[in-house]
DNA sequence: ACAAAAGTGTTGAGTGTACACCCATGG
DNA sequence: CCATGGGTGTACACTCAACACTTTTGT
């Protein structure tokens, strides 16, 4: 029998730098690797569920966005087979308390430049970039990114850390507010910054339902 | 531990009406209901491949396409507990032998009347059922549902079967040839049909790389 | 002759993209 | 006073949807 395995894909956005939470593995096989964090699914245990905790373990953080990638083929360790089922998830880098005093070294590696890691999690990376790049187009996944109030500009500095990109001030204006994901808080403005500026809100700070 | 299933949507166009092929359950649990097609991943099996022989034992059918769905969160039996990873599958009804010898029945049934079914299925259709529609939009999926060649009222009636619903004609043949998926075969006509008529084929058929 | 399927263009609405300058504040 | 970040509008290209008639053939 085959049993499963779950591994989560833990986005931050740091500075302008796009990261992967990444584990030092303390154990055969790869002993002293990277790899995604994730673990066997126990008995009685539902996936989304495992996912959370698992997150939940790595990062102190819960309520964050939270999706099934993929199920891929490659049975990881060989000597006790297991399917990995992947998941995809956004953190918030300020509201994250990695677990420093677990041995397994949990640390933030920039997506662009990741090093080598063990049971070909590299895919499950590439993939999940793709993926979480395409649902930016027309979803409210960044909301965990971000404050519950943030400014559009705020806003537009994640969009193009995640893209790896430059865009467009005014037409990434008209294209959120069309889009109808965020709203403006009424007459609300913010004092520390450079002006006065309008702040902005997720119509909803929950992933949608598949 | 928890063990995989691997459960298969196979989907067809007769007439006019969109079908998934079902089983009969011979044993407990959910004797006597309709479920899809699936079973246990053994040792050693790599998922694909289990999707691929299961098609292929139902159906006799192999190069189509395939796409694996979703991996659900509810392990259909609680007695031996699996995590169901789903795919999907579209068939040219005219090239398949249905098992019938087989004991447990498999038989076509109308996707939009859709009998109760077993292990809470349902779901898996219907989730099957949107992924599909929308694929048509952008890519070459149904080109296992139709012959080498066809004319683009047959690849028409195709999409109005899966979407459900009449098409422009103009707007359609339009699109499909922007597309790009399609390209036109030199000069060849048909005869037999109520006149002549140019066909067209697919530049691919193979499902494009995830 | 008539039923059945193949073929064929134009217009209008809406959407996406390119592009440059002014203003308020903090240092 | 100047550097930094916030805010704003228009023109063009493109895409998508609506819409009706003619031709050929088999019966």
């Amino acid at each position: 029998v085959i049993s499963v395995a779950v591994v989560v894909v833990i986005f931050t956005v740091r500075d302008e730098s796009l990261d992967v939470l990444l584990i030092h593995r303390g154990a055969a096989p790869y002993e002293g690797m990277l790899a995604l964090p994730g673990g066997l699914l126990l008995d009685g245990q539902h996936l989304d569920d495992a996912a959370v905790s698992r997150l939940q373990v790595e990062t102190g953080v819960t309520d964050v966005y939270l999706e099934q990638l993929y199920t891929f083929d490659t049975p990881g360790n060989l000597e006790r087979p297991a399917v990995p089922v992947t998941y995809f998830a956004l953190v918030n880098a300020a509201s994250v308390r990695l677990s420093s005093r677990s041995e397994w070294q949990a640390a933030w590696f920039p997506v662009r430049r990741m090093p080598e890691l063990a049971f070909g999690n590299a895919a499950v990376v590439e993939y999940a970039l793709e993926r979480l790049q395409a649902k930016l187009a027309y979803t409210n996944v960044v909301y965990s990114l971000l404050p519950e109030r943030f400014t559009l500009s705020q806003l537009q500095r994640v969009y193009e850390t995640i893209v790896g990109k430059r865009l467009d001030k005014r037409n990434f204006r008209k294209r959120m507010l069309s889009l109808d994901i965020i709203r403006e808080t009424e007459a609300t403005l913010k004092e520390g910054a450079h002006r006065p500026a309008r702040l902005y809100e997720f119509r909803s700070r929950a992933p949608e339902r598949i």
